[in-house]
DNA sequence: ATTCCACAGGAAACAGTGGTCC
DNA sequence: GGACCACTGTTTCCTGTGGAAT
């Protein structure tokens, strides 16, 4: 363990802290080179270099798993394009449609970059379309818009805004936008309009997942701005990137697990990251994320949650009654059985349950119901709430 | 082959909140 | 101040379903 607070400080200023720039590992770091992802960033700024001299370029579809590299490209791209073009009329928005998880909230966002103020609600959406078109429209300027997850929003709300964004042209010229949209979903497309589909898709880049070889080249250049030297040796990188590799070619799990491999070894006083951080830091990241999204949950979802691990049945119904008891309990009002059948879906789609569709013949269909983290966990993370501190 | 159960899950409607616009 | 808007969380209504029982 670390030891008193003058010792972190003192080892602090002996230089024995393992980081020299902790932001290399961060989702924001934009990276001097993407050595694995040439080809793609290559074809990227060819589609987008046309608005450097003002004409308009094709829209853009980047696709592939989490982690392989799609809006580090994107990101690259734009920072060098933005650089190019050294202020004048380009305009860079980057939106995530998960967080600006709304038509009206992605238009929003796109406002703030052009600079229109739209508030946060009270507007149509046809407002705020007009509002911001208008502005691309007088001040003569070339939009890069980055949507982030766009699968999510088309799933979601539709292709609506795709729609006017792709129609866009004459409105806002002589001013244009370009759109470059991200997906993990390959299928997405499927559901859109033949008109938004044919302008949308008229390039495509796939990220393939990394092999384990390119995720160890990419933790070893992000070790060398990120650590001291031999901070990381080459045995941490390895493991780090074949225990990511494992799954699926995932290079930010890969660059999360290397971050916090450093920060526990350096709370250990250590001079070097070994197997046994790494280890733990693993294990680390899969406790955290699930203490996490057990805290985030809204009441209800963690009395059904609760529920789900007090009750010795395996379906539905036996559920129902269960959450309802527990209800009665803690005095929370309770929802109606379609209602807790879709929030156990929800925490099916979490992991927190397992939930699968079983026939019963004659007795009808059903879900077998299973907790899928530990009860005591669960117990800990729940009595911090004051909703259900009585019942621990 | 048909019947029937106990739900699953889609769709639409609704209530409430917090806002803008004229 | 009233009409209108976006959004979330929920209820209500409805159709669909797998397979044991008949």
């Amino acid at each position: 363990m670390p030891g008193s607070v003058d010792e972190i400080f003192r080892r602090a200023k002996e230089g024995k802290a393992l980081f020299i720039d902790r932001n290399a590992l961060s989702p924001d770091y934009v990276p001097e080179a993407l050595p694995f992802r040439d080809a793609q960033t290559k074809a990227v700024a060819e589609v987008l270099a046309p608005v450097l001299h003002g004409s308009k370029p094709s829209n853009l579809l980047l696709y592939g798993k989490t982690g392989t590299g799609k809006t580090a490209v994107a990101r690259y791209v734009l920072s060098r394009l933005k650089k190019e073009a050294d202020g004048g009329s380009l305009i860079v928005a980057y939106i995530n449609t998960r967080l600006a998880n709304t038509e009206y909230r992605a238009l929003a966002e796109l406002g703030q970059a052009i600079d229109v103020q739209i508030p946060f609600t009270g507007l149509s959406i046809g407002e705020v379309v007009g509002r911001v078109f208008k502005e691309i429209q007088l001040k003569k300027s070339h939009v890069v818009l980055v949507m982030d997850e766009i699968d999510y929003l088309v799933k979601t709300f539709g292709d609506g805004i795709l729609y006017e964004f792709t129609r866009s042209s004459e409105k806002l010229s002589p001013g244009f936008l370009s759109l470059v949209g991200i997906s993990n979903d390959l299928k997405f497309k499927e559901g859109l309009d033949p008109r938004v589909l044919s302008s949308l898709s008229e390039e495509e880049l796939v990220f393939p997942p990394y092999t384990v070889e390119e995720l160890k080249g990419i933790l070893t250049e992000r070790a060398r701005v990120a650590f001291r030297p031999s901070a990381a040796s080459a045995a941490a990188i390895n493991l780090c990137a074949a225990m990511a590799g494992s799954e699926h070619g995932d290079a930010r799990r890969a660059i999360d697990l290397l971050r916090i491999a450093g920060e526990v070894a350096e709370r250990e006083g250590l001079k070097e990251i070994d197997d046994s951080c790494i280890r733990r830091a693993s294990d680390k990241m899969e406790h955290d994320r699930v203490e996490e999204a057990i805290r985030s949950l809204p009441v209800q979802n963690k009395a059904i949650l609760l529920a789900t691990s007090k009750f010795e049945g395996t379906n539905t119904g036996e559920l129902y009654l269960a959450y309802n008891s527990l209800c009665k309990k803690c005095g929370l009002e309770t929802l109606t059985q379609r209602r807790v059948s879709g929030i156990l879906a929800e925490l099916d789609l979490m992991g927190l349950v397992e939930a699968s569709v079983v026939s019963k013949g004659r007795r009808g269909r059903t879900k077998r119901i299973r907790l899928l983290i530990g009860s005591e966990a669960l117990a800990k993370t729940l009595s911090e709430d004051t909703t259900f501190a009585g019942l621990f």
